[in-house]
DNA sequence: GTCTATACCAAGATAGAC
DNA sequence: GTCTATCTTGGTATAGAC
């Protein structure tokens, strides 16, 4: 992603800050989003990525600092992909487009994880305000990019709640054991089941 | 609640064990949904419930199974609160009629955030299984003593998950001081505002 | 039934070497 | 840029008295 150095993907120990830091903030994404933000180690970050765990503190100074730095990088991720798929031409209504970016982004468990982690920590400081901020700022590019009513986006941002809730019980894996939960799997997120079922990223313990 | 003795309310510290727990699960359940699960501590109830912190866990065995319990509870109180606005006779029509009784829970925010958090605590193997099982509880009375589709019992759930997650988000406290916020709390949650503003139970720190 | 005292471990953060 | 070693705090759980 950077290219700073000449010398690419080197098989050192030793790389470009901006590198280890995306490869730090991924792995901590799915370390939070399964474990939530006070269930997380830094340690657990720390092996996850590879590295030590007093390094992870370092990066990122403390451990809250890393899960809002993981806040946010989940939070632009979701937006470029809204806003690309927005741009797309096709004959698909953008109401679906942004469905299927969406599920899309499933397919990384952590991150829409460790947005609902911060979602419900609105009481805290810090995170409640980037989460409310984050919140918000979804909502009004669903009002004013894609042109939304009040009530569409906010049905829009139900739906994706919902769908949020489904995979952080981890619903998908009682699929095939339990039809109540394959009627519901397959009546909320239709389109979306294939990409969920099976292992995907953010795997582990 | 109780009344295995004859004194009642007396004004000493001794009282029967359910008493009691019942009033250490009140308190839990109001610090778990502040600060979730790994973010509370076994202290931090004890404070709230006015005991001291070894006799919160004598009482439950281990701060797990203190959440599984409080998670119980919320349960409970929810399909119970469920199934009175369903029995009730009326001209409302029963989805309102549900929605309205959800409206009332939505006064004690930790009793729907500690569910919220369960939640999204799929990954871990007790919490997780509880969540689960409790969720798909709902989703069935939906169906089968509501008589919903699945559809309409998805759709109501989505809309649920929504109010929870603003209540986690907080995002009453930016209702006069940002419009954006205001109008996202109006239209999702047009008849149920009133109840939220200001103080409401489970308050503290 | 409830408390005080405390053992014990885990986790975040710092110091400093390489 | 990254590690090892370690300090320090805080938190769960136990022991045992009242």
């Amino acid at each position: 992603m950077s290219s700073m150095s000449t010398t690419a993907a080197v098989p050192t120990t030793r790389m470009a800050s901006d590198e280890r830091r995306a490869l730090v903030l991924e792995a901590a994404t799915g370390v939070f989003g399964q474990r939530g933000y006070a269930g997380t180690t830094t340690d657990q970050v720390a092996t996850a990525a590879g590295v030590s765990q007093p390094y992870v503190v370092r990066m990122f100074g403390t451990k809250e600092k890393l899960f809002l730095a993981v806040l946010h990088r989940a939070l632009d991720v979701l937006m470029a992909a809204f806003r690309r798929s927005l741009a797309e031409k096709s004959a698909i209504p953008v109401h679906d487009r942004l469905g299927l970016a969406y599920a899309d982004l499933l397919t990384d468990r952590g991150l829409l994880l460790s947005l609902m982690h911060g979602f419900v920590l609105g009481s805290d400081p810090e995170i409640g305000k980037t989460a409310r901020e984050g919140f918000l700022e979804v909502y009004n590019f669903l009002k004013v990019d894609v042109g939304m009513t009040p009530a569409e986006a906010s049905d829009f941002l139900a739906h994706g709640m919902m769908l949020n809730t489904l995979v952080g019980l981890r619903m998908t894996d009682d699929y095939d054991t339990n039809p109540d939960a394959r009627e519901l799997l397959e009546t909320a997120m239709p389109t979306k089941l294939g990409l969920l079922r099976g292992p995907t990223n953010s795997e582990g313990a």
